[in-house]
DNA sequence: TTTATTGCAAAACCTTTGCATGTAT
DNA sequence: ATACATGCAAAGGTTTTGCAATAAA
């Protein structure tokens, strides 16, 4: 995912665009907020406005570079679209947010829209519970979100 | 489900919250949106204001009564909790929503948290994609929510 | 130069809250 | 009588939009 992305999605490349992608691919989380992206920008001493931050990353979810998630809160978190689809664990606990990859699930939930008459477009499965990290300490002790983080189930 | 839920909750029996009750109970969606019953009550001639539905939401999701949703866009859809589990699938087309239920997913996302780590307290699944009614016609022409409606898929 | 993009402030939207009034127990 | 519930209006948080100024093609 380099800065040819941007034309590619037809989207003229500026500085924000830039700026704002170069953030999601550094960020040591891969789940962000626009205000969490709004504030990463001000630190480094880029002054782009919210109303852009918002403005691009629709523009970003539209083009396919970026996915849009609602867990569980009311704010959109944003992650990069790695062409991976994979599902999310969130720890009620300690926030963080977990990827997980279930091919059985995946197949289960194509038999069960197949079976309703459903063409299947998009789905979401969030799985909440207490991460193993904040069941034993007060601090999450779990693979930061930055490290490979996704977890492939055997299958049966 | 009944008024004695209300006394069941430690909740008052008054006015506001037997309404709201009553339209969950008896309307033709089973997902209503805070403003959908919001609108039922003063259609009905009954003033209720809109924090007091909200406050009452709220209340009855704490207790059990309901369950709130976030599906995909930015607003919460509450439904009696039947006290049976089941996942929703949306059409995209129509917005109508289904139901259905599926061990083998519900078992495999056991699988998943426990591989994990992860002790897992809950979980929302959402398919989105068109509904059979809406492949063929305008008109969407599933079966009414109101209608038994739940789909189990047969386990292979 | 032409068209898209930005910034700002204002508004939209859904939801929550403070406070005085009213109601269930 | 007491504690809880309500209504109103105001505020909260997140996201969108109008419009003049600016930057990319």
């Amino acid at each position: 995912m380099d800065e040819s992305s941007l034309a590619d999605a037809g989207l003229r490349t500026t500085l924000p665009r830039r700026l704002i992608l170069n953030i999601m691919e550094n960020s040591a989380q891969r789940h962000l907020g626009a205000e969490d992206i709004y504030r990463a920008l001000h630190e480094s001493g880029e002054e782009v406005g919210i109303a852009t931050v918002y403005r691009v990353l629709t523009q970003f979810e539209q083009s396919g570079i970026v996915i849009r998630h609602r867990f569980d809160g009311d704010k959109a978190y944003y992650e990069l679209n790695d062409e991976e689809h994979h599902d999310h664990m969130v720890c009620v606990e300690c926030g963080r947010v977990f990827e997980f990859i279930d091919d059985a699930i995946e197949q289960r939930q194509r038999e069960v829209a197949s079976a309703a008459g459903f063409v299947l477009q998009d789905h979401s499965l969030c799985l909440y519970g207490v991460c193993e990290g904040m069941q034993f300490s007060e601090k999450c002790s779990m693979p930061k979100e930055s490290e490979p983080g996704i977890y492939q189930v055997e299958e049966d």
